[in-house]
DNA sequence: TTGCATTAATCAATCGTTTGATTAATTTTG
DNA sequence: CAAAATTAATCAAACGATTGATTAATGCAA
């Protein structure tokens, strides 16, 4: 059935991208892979040609669904910069602490620069996701919603670079808060809700202009 | 001469740091480490005892000259609590955005589950200069300088993250601030000045009492 | 039976490491 | 001081283990 091989491929996948995001690309062999997913070794090559092209397979399997989750939060004119900004915080914290071993992957390839045209296609993408951020961050400025000074690439690379310090350093981040991060009830219970009381609390702060600070 | 095997062994080093950072600990073979170090394959085993050893020599060799760059802002009496910040702002920035090949092995190994033992270690290093921001930002809660309800752990997760994200996807950052982050020239001359005061205005804002906006 | 899925066995390549030999430097000895 | 003895540094070569990949054989459903 083309269903089962579908599932079986997803599967292996799912297993891949936790294997990779714990031990790196060069530290997960292909038998750590295949045993764990419980499946032949030469299945990964027959279903995706190499190891190469099963890490690959994983970015392409999330890309589709990763593109427009944060689109078109700036199209909406019925509401303020402010509150466009505020549904961008709920939506990324909401989706970035899931699929959290992703996001390691992610950056890890970022930053090791291995395969420049992946790195590119992806640095492409999230530039896509950024400039959602952009638009509103620039709307909010023009309609004098936000300070006129407003760096706005550097409030981004602090909300991306907040959520990934924490999600890629748990080790770190769990001492620094005070309770497990990888525990996925304290993720759900605490980190959640703080990271998004917090991004709003600083971001307010430093967008809002004074006369907007009594909301 | 003594002289001259320290030098050779500090050579060695700075060469592993630089191929480390950018192939990761597996991808790094020592055969590549040994030809661009221009030294002998079995040197490393002998100085280093095995590829592990010189790994952990790294770290050995920036923990001593870490420990102490941050220390004892915090004890200085006769200057305020945002002053503190404002210098720790201005030598974190300075430190980190130099040794940034250092700062990308580190936050890779962090993010790798390999070595519990390391991470173990480094955590507990990076958490001892926390600490010092920590007492910072205690002291100005305290004395009513800073907001009752600041959040330390995530401000400190703030500064942290964001400085990781532009150092550590060197490619994502250059975009998104629009120049080349890579180059040492632009380091110096826009990277460090712009991080810096976006730190402070950002913190600035979040921090401090209404009452002390006027300064 | 035919075609796809799956397996164990095997491949060459590369890995980190070790070896034994050789050279250079240092210390000891007469 | 000079010769001998010892130690340290360096090297090419090879080691066993592991890597990703391939093969040929088998299982199995249509």
């Amino acid at each position: 059935m083309e269903k089962d091989k579908i599932d079986k491929k997803d599967h292996i996948l799912d297993v891949a991208e936790k294997v990779f995001s714990d031990k790196g690309f060069d530290g997960a062999s292909t038998r750590l892979i295949s045993s764990e997913a419980g499946v032949n070794m030469a299945m990964l090559n027959y279903y995706f040609g190499s190891k190469e092209g099963l890490f690959l397979a994983i970015f392409d399997r999330k890309i589709s669904s990763f593109q427009d989750i944060l689109q078109n939060i700036g199209n909406d004119d019925t509401i303020g910069s402010w509150d466009k900004m505020d549904r961008y915080i709920e939506l990324y914290s909401e989706r970035v602490v899931n699929n959290n071993c992703f996001q390691k992957l992610l950056y890890q390839e970022m930053s090791i620069n291995r395969r420049s045209d992946l790195s590119d296609k992806l640095r492409d993408i999230l530039m896509k996701n950024v400039s959602e951020l952009f638009k509103i961050l620039q709307e909010g400025i023009d309609n004098g919603e936000f300070k006129k000074d407003t760096d706005m690439q550097m409030v981004i690379a602090t909300m991306y670079g907040t959520k990934n310090f924490i999600v890629n350093t748990p080790l770190m981040s769990s001492a620094l808060l005070g309770y497990d991060i990888q525990d996925d009830k304290n993720i759900e219970d605490k980190l959640k809700p703080h990271l998004k009381s917090f991004f709003k609390s600083l971001l307010k702060t430093y967008l809002l202009n004074d006369h907007e600070h009594a909301n």
